[in-house]
DNA sequence: CAGTTATTGTCAAACATTTAACAACTCTCA
DNA sequence: TGAGAGTTGTTAAATGTTTGACAATAACTG
C-alpha cells in the first residue's frame, strides 16, 4: 500500500527544512520550487520530485507558501513531537552532543547521561546529571526515552547497543566506530567521523 | 582520460577499510569477496566492483591478500600520508573533535585550535595550545595545514571559511550547520548532526 | 601434474534516481 | 473578466547504481 520513500529523498529533506526555516526568519512569503532551487543549488525538478512523495504541498501559478511547507515538513521528520534523548559515554564527544541536543531546540530533549566512570557521576553536564550504568535499567523503567546517543569506545558499544535493544530502545544514534547489530524493528542512525574525515582526505587528493 | 569515481563508492572505502583493518588485526591472511560480504552484509558482486574501480587487487581462484588490500585502500584514501588539521572555534564540540583527530592515529595530526574567546586562549587540549584568531594568519604562514575543521556557530562560519579561503585553505571539515559557498579548487565535507538526528527522527516516526 | 574447485574481473541486465518536458491549472493585471 | 505569465504535479527519458552471470584463471588436492 504505502510506498516506501528512498533514504536519498529522506537525507535532503533536513535540508529543505533548513533553508525553509532561513526563509521563514527572513519573513519570505512564498517561494518557487525555481527560487529555491537557485538558492539550494539543486534542480527545480528534485525539488518538486522530493516533495511531492508526501503530497501536493504548493499550488500551480503560485509556489510553496514557505511557513506552510516548512511546517509539513517538519511534521514528516517528527519535528512535531517531542523526543527524550539518552546519552551513553559523557566523555568529550559526549558531552558536547549533550549540549548540542539541548540547543536543538523544541523536538529533542536530553535527559541524562551515563558513565562508567565514578568520577563523572553526579556532575551535570548542559544541566543534565551523570548518572552510573548501573542505573540505566531503573532509568528507563521511570522515564520514556525515544533515542539512546552511543558516544563511546568502540569496544563497549556492541555490548551496550545489546543491553539497550533489551531494555526497549528502539532508536540509536551511534557515534562508534563500528557497525551495530540489531533486530529489524530498532533504528540506527550512524555518524561515522572517521569515514568523513576519510572521506575528506580522498577528496584532497583528487584535485 | 580518467574516469571519475562516483562518491557512492568512496563513501563505502572507509568502510572496507575499517573491517581490513578488523581482520588484519585478527591475523586474517586473506579474504574472498563472498566473506566479505557476508561480513559486511552487502553484496559479493559489489565489493569486487567497488575495488575494480581502483584496480585488480584480488587473484583468481584465491581472493584478496588482507594486507596487501588494507594498504592499498589506505594509499587510495591518501591515509599514507600526514594530514595538518586546524580547528576553528575551541568550544565543547571542538575541543572533542580535537581529541577525536589526535586519536586517529598516523594521518591526522591536529596542530592548532583558534578561538575569539580570550579567556580559551593559552590554554590546551589535547596538547595542543589554542591561539587567538588574529594569530591565524600568521600561523598559516609558518605551518603547512592541511584541513581545518570549522566547530562554531553558524552565524560566523560562512565568514571564516571564507577568509581561510582567502588565506590558501583548500579543505574543510564543516560542523557548523550552513552550507558553505567556496570556490571549486576548496573541498568540504559536512558533518551535520542535526540533519541527522532528524534522520533518525524520520525512521523513528515510520516503524 | 591433471582434474576439480574457488574466485576474480567484467559484461549485461535490473533497478533506482535524477532530469527534462509539458499539460493542467492558478494567479495577476490590464 | 479575459489573456498571458508563472508554476505545479506528473509522466517519460536519461542517467547512475547495484546485482547477477559467467568466462578466465589461479589455487588446491590426491
Amino acid at each position: 500500500m504505502e510506498r516506501e520513500i528512498s533514504q536519498a529523498v529522506i537525507r535532503r529533506m533536513p535540508r529543505y527544512y533548513r533553508y525553509l526555516g532561513e526563509l521563514l526568519d527572513s519573513n519570505v512569503e512564498r517561494i518557487s520550487s525555481n527560487e529555491l532551487s537557485k538558492l539550494m543549488h539543486v534542480t527545480a525538478s528534485q525539488i518538486r520530485q522530493d516533495l511531492n512523495n508526501f503530497g501536493g504541498f504548493g499550488q500551480q501559478g503560485y509556489g510553496y507558501n514557505v511557513k506552510f511547507l516548512h511546517d509539513e515538513i517538519g511534521k514528516i521528520l517528527g519535528l512535531n513531537q517531542m523526543h527524550n534523548v539518552i546519552l551513553i559515554g559523557a566523555g568529550n564527544l559526549g558531552q558536547a552532543i549533550a549540549n548540542y541536543v539541548n540547543f536543538e531546540r523544541l523536538s529533542f530533549r536530553m535527559i541524562g547521561l551515563f558513565d562508567v566512570n565514578e568520577e563523572k557521576v553526579g556532575r551535570t553536564v548542559s544541566g543534565v546529571e551523570v548518572h552510573h550504568m548501573s542505573e540505566l535499567s531503573d532509568f528507563l523503567k521511570k522515564n520514556k526515552v525515544d533515542i539512546a546517543a552511543l558516544t563511546l569506545p568502540k569496544d563497549n558499544a556492541e555490548k551496550v547497543a545489546q543491553e539497550l535493544v533489551e531494555m526497549g530502545i528502539t532508536a540509536i544514534w551511534n557515534f562508534a566506530h563500528v557497525d551495530l547489530e540489531v533486530p529489524d524493528n530498532v533504528v540506527v542512525q550512524n555518524v561515522h567521523l572517521s569515514d568523513s574525515l576519510m572521506q575528506l582526505s580522498y577528496n584532497i587528493t583528487q584535485i
